[in-house]
DNA sequence: TTGTAGGCGTTATCAT
DNA sequence: ATGATAACGCCTACAA
């Protein structure tokens, strides 16, 4: 067979590369490189040729050659401490967004929370020289971080957990958020209202906790530390701490996000009292189900999406450079539904 | 200074190469090449050393050059309609975290059903040179399948919206999952069965109303068109969807997904009927928030977590050279919660 | 057991 | 306007 004088041999899986086509195009590899950056230096006509033939043949550049050469990958390494969170997804989708507007493509690593595993995502994002890291809710910031810096690429948080917060980071105000939340329930006269917080939530749980004392003290109501519990985040403890906090009768109930919530919800229906009559309940988030639990669910909202896109806006910025330090607050919004009312009996 | 010798001479992002590490042990740097690999070729003692000077130095290999030798990124890529949705993000998880054992980093790439977005999508993964491929419910199967086919590496679907599937997939029994679903509500008597179906579900809404048409066939019940309308997936239109079957008097209704599901529930409710007394409701998927919606939902469970960890064992098998055609189907459950009950009046 | 040499597919810097 | 040539960091014959 005469179709060889390819550089390339291999048998199956084959792409042609820049000197496959400057032979066809009978010109040297690096007139394909300038034609095919539509540099100015190629003559028209040689350029239109070129591309010609590179679009016929399935030419498709390799980022990993190109990386090599320019140490530039475009690429950004992603770690969660869970994808399958909605809060997490949400902001992972404007993260993604972001980063394929500017032409990264990104790595994600989903490192459960795990300690050994993300041990394992920095090592990976290391080798892979991604050109920028964003962690998001990252619980044991201290323990890579270090290993992180180590690589010299720009790292961004987004609500990061831990105390003494590193570097770049896009946050929400856990504590005027919260804040938000109780103030609202002393409003409609409540008193005994409890807290369902996270205890896998460090930072932000505390902050959170924070905004809800602060509300009380400056009402001037005693706070009761008996309503005061810890779930993980998720809805089963939810409700198991709702259930527990249930014989201390609270009258209304902030919780650490709407996952929690959710769980508090099903605690309150199944032991027969009502949403909003016998116990109001508010959220954190706002997640896609919010509008859509019975009754809908009143929370303080995270503009995740925006919060993505505003983490790799940053990241983008430091990636081209700058040296300024990032550190970005955003405004919690609370979302009036129907799961909390003025107090009766 | 005479810090210099290195062979890279950047300001500022470094990482020593193999080359720097055969200075620093005085050796050559095949000889790091193979003492890193653990390769049995080199002395024991200087394989120590070299490994010493290696993790003290911060060596890290670097994936781009190796993957420009060997012609293997040890990466996949992975495409989502949606990563914010509970069903996909679980899949996702399952693929991640079998990719991560593995030894595979992954790209992750939302389309959001946009095919322009997804025509870049298949871009930047043939551009990366990923070993393999995800697509998760993809809806426009045939529109860029082609182009990856292009690029000769394995492909797997899961749950593949396209009808005439391609190749290698992972797909829940869709038919079978939603017999199950109409079969519960025909056993408990009801006779004006409902079907919120998804108009962007193609093949998979297909299958599934053919799944509740088959069922009211085997029983005898005759199909009332009038109760088989559709929404598009998410909570919003599925209430939509629900408030214009009320009027037509359904005493059940089966739900293309959870999500859907919890569109009808709110739509119901808000009509002052009750769940399951007035209507009964089934869904679809068996998402994290299926045990607390009000009341908990009965639904059809895909096992999604597995569903991602099959896929990617099988994409894996394929990537090391398998050549038989890979078609898993699984097995629906039916899980019952409280959202379903004989019928009365 | 170790070293030498070549090449993977680009970009970039020289010449011409 | 184009062509040589040399990296980039790694792997892998082939030699010694």
């Amino acid at each position: 067979m005469s179709d060889e004088g390819s550089s390339n041999h291999k048998k199956h899986v084959w792409s042609p590369s820049i000197k496959d086509i400057a032979r066809m195009a009978k010109v040297s590899h690096s007139t394909v490189s300038r034609a095919l950056q539509n540099s100015p230096l190629v003559k028209h006509k040689t350029g239109e040729k070129i591309r010609k033939i590179a679009r016929e043949s399935g030419y498709r550049p390799s980022a990993v050659a190109r990386g090599l050469v320019t140490r530039k990958t475009r690429t950004i390494g992603l770690v969660v401490t869970t994808i399958a969170d909605p809060f997490t997804s949400e902001v992972v989708s404007g993260i993604y967004q972001s980063a394929s507007e500017r032409g990264y493509s990104v790595f994600l690593a989903d490192s459960g929370a795990d300690p050994e595993r993300e041990e394992r995502v920095v090592q990976s994002f290391a080798e892979q020289r991604v050109d920028g890291i964003v962690v998001t809710s990252s619980r044991v910031g201290n323990l890579y971080l270090p290993l992180l810096s180590e690589m010299r690429v720009p790292i961004l948080l987004v609500n990061d957990q831990h105390p003494g917060a590193f570097v770049h980071s896009v946050a929400i105000k856990n504590f005027a958020g919260m804040c938000l939340a109780a103030n609202h329930l002393i409003e409609l006269g409540h008193t005994r209202i409890a807290y369902i917080g996270d205890s896998s939530g460090y930072k932000t749980d505390e902050e959170r906790l924070g905004g809800y004392r602060a509300a009380h003290e400056a009402a001037g109501i005693p706070l009761i530390e008996e309503l005061i519990v810890r779930g993980d985040g998720k809805p089963a403890q939810g409700m198991l701490a709702m259930e527990k906090l249930l014989p201390a009768h609270p009258t209304a109930v902030c919780c650490y996000n709407d996952r929690t919530a959710l769980g508090a919800l099903r605690a309150i229906h199944s032991h027969g009292l009502r949403v909003p009559e016998d116990i109001s309940v508010v959220g954190f988030d706002d997640i896609f189900l919010a509008p859509y639990t019975e009754p809908p669910l009143t929370t303080v909202r995270q503009p995740m999406r925006k919060m993505g896109l505003l983490a790799m806006e940053s990241l983008a910025r430091l990636m081209s450079g700058e040296e300024s330090e990032i550190r970005i607050e955003i405004e919690p919004e609370l979302v009036l539904r129907e799961s909390t009312a003025r107090r009766t009996e």
